[in-house]
DNA sequence: ACCTATAGTGGGTGCCAACCCACTAATTTT
DNA sequence: AAAATTAGTGGGTTGGCACCCACTATAGGT
């Protein structure tokens, strides 16, 4: 029978193309072990900027993490609920709220980390620990480049432009 | 100020993250482009199979494609309304609908490559062209090894598996 | 012919990401 | 102290993806 499942050379040639296919891939897998804690892929990313950065306003959260203030107050909301951080009005400016990590939460974290290596190390496979690293390596530039560059956000009549510093 | 938008190191230490980061954006990217033309991501898909490896009954582009019959069906449905693909009935057994690129598919897709490969250029700007060949091959395998140990569509109860093939 | 299986379609669902606006509360400016 | 600005919220919209079911048309087996 001829038909297999095989992907078309022509889309196999773009790297554009196995970026988002294997990314897709990858933030899927993770993003199913998270969804066992309740957790979305950006709330990790809120809680790796509070542990890698402290305690934030929730207004830095938003810049840090290029997110809709009103998403990261849901976020916050969401891990708040959960125990993962706390919330506190800013004593010397009441309109701030400052969030930080609860001990739950760095647990959370870890754990988080933990999976994410996991499937980390289902994704590749089929590399060797010098090919893991000089991929890393080459996406790490990669996507310093994406940051740097993103300049000409052309505001391209399109509704869901996805500028921004997005993480899931 | 201290906040700039920066991303947590330890997120930065994901190859999951940053391979979803980078996908997601290089996606994004090409998704804006194929919009301008009415287009979308797994439009490119279709059309590239059918120009690698000739008409297709409709059935086996799903086989091929890994997506939804119903989801094919409207796809088709689009190309076909846009000039870019012939649909027609299957002389000797008439259920089935061979689909075929019309000159014009096939135009567009050359177009369409040609996008890829701009956005593609923007995209690994940090890198020469050794280390865009060695990241295409290193994709490339990592893409098989996902293809392959995906093995058994293992329909987790999981309300949104991202098994398949999909492409956008 | 009858029954079952297969190809394609249409319609509709749930989920999530990204946005946007209107509103409150607190703070700074004048 | 009024006006303007800034932080955080709540509510709701849009668009895409993945999925599923019911239905028609055609084939094939017996």
């Amino acid at each position: 029978m001829a038909t297999e499942r095989s992907t078309p050379p022509t889309l196999l040639d773009l790297s554009t193309y196995l970026l988002s296919r294997v990314g897709k891939t990858a933030r899927g897998l993770l993003a199913e072990r998270l969804a066992e804690r309740g957790l979305r892929l950006w709330d990790m990313a809120v809680l790796a900027a509070l542990a890698d950065f402290g305690p934030h306003a929730q207004r830095d959260l938003v810049v840090r993490l290029g997110v809709d203030p009103s998403d990261m107050a849901k976020a916050v909301d969401q891990l708040a609920a959960a125990g993962y951080v706390d919330r506190a009005r800013d004593t010397v400016d009441r309109r701030r709220v400052s969030v930080s990590l609860t001990p739950a939460g760095r647990a959370v974290l870890a754990d988080l980390d933990a999976e994410a290596r996991t499937v980390q190390a289902k994704v590749l496979a089929p590399l060797d620990t010098k090919e893991r690293q000089l991929l890393q390596g080459l996406l790490l530039r990669v996507h310093e480049g994406l940051a740097g560059a993103d300049g000409e956000n052309d505001g391209q009549g399109g509704q869901d432009g996805q500028d921004g510093a997005q993480i899931s």
